[in-house]
DNA sequence: CACAAACATGACCAAGCAGTCATTTTCAGC
DNA sequence: GCTGAAAATGACTGCTTGGTCATGTTTGTG
């Protein structure tokens, strides 16, 4: 799914040096681990310095710092979108819903670097936002199904299940480290919710929305990092 | 509620000069709307220019930036509690919780640093934790009352409430810019599943916790700001 | 082996940050 | 108005960060 997976320079002729290759693949593991338990705040420095790489052979390979989270946190986001392909063919969809978020959730309690990403648009790349949306896109036909047989209420959609997902996340990660399994209270409370049928319809209905622009209230311009 | 209002040094027997107090009352109001508009990442020099004082005044009155965040968090957070007590006297409990969540989601949507403190503990301050704590008692009252009137589950607690009212918020705070009303939306969605009569017990139950640690699950040392 | 292009290196840079301190200004009591 | 103490000032320090670049090294090819 990921587009330029090979190459640094935009689509350069050429096939990259055995080394090379190698350093980028050791720079991405070692990258994605550094973010998953330091958050997107480690330096270049901590992250070259743990590859056994030099600092500068960090930007060759991704040219700032936004890049290299970019390409990481894409990778996660494409293997959400392959879990819930994979799930929109299940027997059971309201099952299916529910191992998608379990899912979900574990990826963000085991990733703090994909929970800083996920929860600040303002500071997101282009192509994980698109990743983002295209998530949404195939969580939707997962939700249908799932409307269809009468699992969920009416009005759920895709974008409802992504967004609660990550919503579940944060409601017990103030607690995370004393209770690092009560995400399934929550999860569960919100299911519940998500599958009332003899409910009200929820106000404020969502149908379609972007995701460009900042998570918060109001934006001064800087963005501490 | 606030212990040393008044004094910078602790304890000392003097009463502050009238020019210092008034220095100081500029400095929290100024510095609690930089917050709450750019985040706890906006730096006392900013502050202290929209303040139109030196930055060493600053330092003069908050010995550290986070002293200054405290001082400010500490504040809301009161407010919090005197909204929570308030509501424990009301008469219809159910309404109560729902109008107390509700208050405290236009907070947390109109003030970005305090969106950051509550959800990362790890750099939260003791009083600001024992703040939190100090709401989560008081809105337990809630709880209790709302219990005894068969009009939430029985095994919600206030500590249930307090994270479901921050996890509500954030889990519209990524649309929040397109759509600022959305967390009506999983509001109406989550009141839905406290309520529910008949549903199974929540798993992970939850009767005493400590906010105390990182919200994360693993730390590798530094903390981003 | 030779050689040019690709790649790696780490010293270096500018910017931004919290916090300090010698100096100057202002306040309050006399 | 004088005076000593309290408070304000802003240049300064030390540190960290993302990013650059001249220099040196490796790799594949002819």
């Amino acid at each position: 799914m990921r587009t330029d997976d090979a190459a640094a320079s935009p689509s350069a002729g050429r096939t990259p040096r055995t080394d090379a290759l190698r350093n980028r693949q050791l720079l991405l593991t070692v990258a994605a681990r550094a973010f998953a338990e330091q958050g997107t705040g480690v330096s270049t420095a901590e992250i070259a310095q743990r590859a056994g790489i030099a600092k500068g052979t960090v930007f060759r390979h991704f040219p700032t710092k936004e890049d290299l989270i970019a390409a990481i946190m894409g990778e996660i986001i494409d293997d959400l979108v392959a879990a819930a392909s994979r799930l929109s063919q299940a027997a059971d969809p309201a099952a299916a819903v529910l191992e998608f978020m379990t899912y979900g959730i574990e990826r963000l309690a085991s990733n703090r670097g994909l929970c800083e990403v996920v929860g600040r648009p303002s500071l997101q790349q282009a192509s994980v936002r698109a990743g983002i949306e295209h998530l949404c896109e195939v969580v939707e036909a997962l939700a249908d199904r799932a409307r269809l047989q009468g699992a969920v209420r009416e009005d759920i959609t895709g974008v409802d299940i992504v967004l609660l997902l990550a919503g579940v996340h944060q409601t017990a990660a103030p607690v995370a480290q004393a209770r690092p399994e009560l995400w399934r209270r929550y999860l569960a409370l919100v299911f519940d919710g998500i599958r009332a049928r003899d409910a009200l319809p929820l106000p404020c209905p969502l149908e379609r929305l972007d995701f460009t622009g900042a998570g918060q209230v109001s934006t001064g311009g800087n963005d501490p990092h």
